[in-house]
DNA sequence: TTAAATAGGACTAAAATAGTACGCTTTAAA
DNA sequence: TTTAAAGCGTACTATTTTAGTCCTATTTAA
């Protein structure tokens, strides 16, 4: 129903790879490696982040990336935007008419506020929340890296969990 | 971010031209003309709604579909589960290892919270909140029936605006 | 007995998502 | 000043999900 989409959940686990502002910059591929994500798969997804500003590239030799801003100020909405776009049906409200997604959208006001209220859930949760969470030992690690059935999302956490 | 699938959309529609129980069952191809919707679409929704249990079907010459429920007692939540399926995440919360769709998942328990504050939104609508929205003048039929490029929403409010 | 319904499933087509590849630019360090 | 390690952008392919259709069987009122 509500489901995020396996590129916004690594998308959250790249997020947590990285250093504030200031610290050394953490490469693609070194996010990678320590995610066991593809390395094209994690450039693109700093890239989209980068575009929203989430990130801030280092380019040339070692360069990386790392979070503009500190943990705690940045949202899982943002970040849901940065990676899904901003495609949602959520702006539509005031001025239906100039909406120029209205054809598309055809919800009623009603799902609009339920967006609302998600959306406000989203904002108030933080990339902070989000790394704390990967405390709670809640995925036991299996196979880890062998298990990844195709069509399966990457258990990720699991490869951290492990240590490298 | 959060979309509603179409079929969704169309299925609370769909629910909005039944009666409650007691009222004459109105026929598949008498909500898809109403609708502008196709008749095996609607035949699709209204099954998985009956599988659900929100409608009843009375089979038959004659037949049709009421609500199994006043309007006012079913939620959103239950619409998209009934239409979408309970593929969500949602469920795992508890006893993660025992979930079976853990390795797909992978969602850390603050998506966990994220989703659940999200469901008790959704269960706190009604279909008759989705359905008194309707009356507000939200959408401008423009050339209802015919401006349906493909890859569009039907819009199907707009229809019923305009009277049948 | 017939015609109007729903039931269920299989199937096709289209769209969205995930993942990859490649050539270009930037930049620290040898 | 050259080189190699980074990011940048874009285009492409494959996979999965979603939307929509069709067909055959069953039910039931008239």
């Amino acid at each position: 129903m509500f489901r995020i989409s396996k590129m916004t959940d690594y998308g959250t686990v790249v997020l947590s790879q990285l250093g504030d502002d200031g610290s050394l910059p953490t490469s693609a591929s070194d996010v990678a490696s320590r995610t066991g994500l593809g390395t094209a798969t994690v450039s693109k997804l700093l890239k989209s982040l980068g575009r929203a500003n989430l990130v801030t590239a280092q380019r040339g030799s070692n360069g990386g990336y790392y979070l503009s801003r500190p943990a705690e100020s940045i949202s899982a909405a943002e970040i849901i935007d940065a990676i899904e776009g901003p495609l949602a049906i959520t702006e539509c409200s005031s001025d239906h008419q100039q909406c120029d997604i209205r054809a598309v959208c055809s919800v009623g006001s009603a799902w609009q506020s339920i967006n609302r209220a998600i959306r406000s859930t989203l904002v108030s949760i933080s990339l902070a929340d989000l790394k704390n969470n990967r405390a709670i030992p809640d995925v036991i690690p299996l196979t880890p890296m062998m298990s990844q059935a195709n069509n399966t999302r990457l258990d990720v956490r699991a490869n951290l969990a492990k240590g490298q």
